[in-house]
DNA sequence: GGCCAGGTGTAAA
DNA sequence: TTTACACATGGC
């Protein structure tokens, strides 16, 4: 049996299943996936209900929104002069796109999002995989430093690091959500 | 008070 | 292609 299979069940057995993504709505996790861009979850949780208590968490009330009313509300998630402008641009492609994102090939959509300013790898496979379900790794800190620990890679792109776990597990949305998240649980007691 | 957190874009070597 | 740096807040 594959080492990374393996792993998956170790976790899964001590930590259970995580949930993920914390957040109740898709624009909401896609919000949270530039929100969180090195940043700790408790700051952009704050930003969030800020967002929430606003009764600004929707798309056509962000795009209408000036931005230093925006720039305020996202405050407590650091960057935000970035973030702002990153959630306008986001929140453009997802009023077009949103509809018939859901039938697009995984690679196409993974494309479409990276073509944005401000959506790098890992916030676009976070979006493409919590969003919209597609089959994408999502690699961050942790699946980097779970890697090493674990002697799996060391030293490598990110696109490496995403094909490592792809080819491993094979193309399983529901997996892919489940690992990612586990090692961010892993990676929180192991610091 | 310093270090770090679920990155990304840009410029320079 | 790789490396360095700016971007900012809040928790410990």
């Amino acid at each position: 049996m594959d080492r990374i299979l393996n792993l998956y069940d170790g976790l899964y057995r001590q930590y259970g299943p995580q949930r993920w993504w914390p957040g109740e709505t898709q624009y909401e996790i896609v919000i949270g996936a530039v929100l969180t861009q090195n940043t700790a979850w408790s700051n952009v949780e704050k930003a969030i209900n800020n967002l929430k208590s606003a009764k600004a968490l929707d798309p056509n009330t962000i795009i209408g929104m000036h931005e230093d009313r925006l720039k305020a509300l996202i405050r407590p998630s650091g960057f935000y002069n970035q973030k702002a402008e990153r959630l306008r641009l986001i929140t453009d492609w997802y009023s077009e796109n949103s509809g018939n994102a859901g039938s697009m090939d995984r690679m196409e959509l993974r494309n479409q999002l990276l073509e944005i300013k401000g959506i790098g790898r890992e916030t676009a496979d976070s979006i493409a995989l919590y969003g919209f379900n597609k089959p994408i790794f999502v690699v961050d800190a942790y699946t980097r430093r779970f890697c090493s620990h674990y002697n799996l890679l060391d030293k490598g792109d990110y696109d490496d690091y995403r094909l490592l776990f792809e080819d491993a597990i094979g193309l399983k949305a529901k997996v892919f959500n489940e690992y990612h998240a586990l090692i961010v649980a892993w990676g929180k007691e192991n610091k």
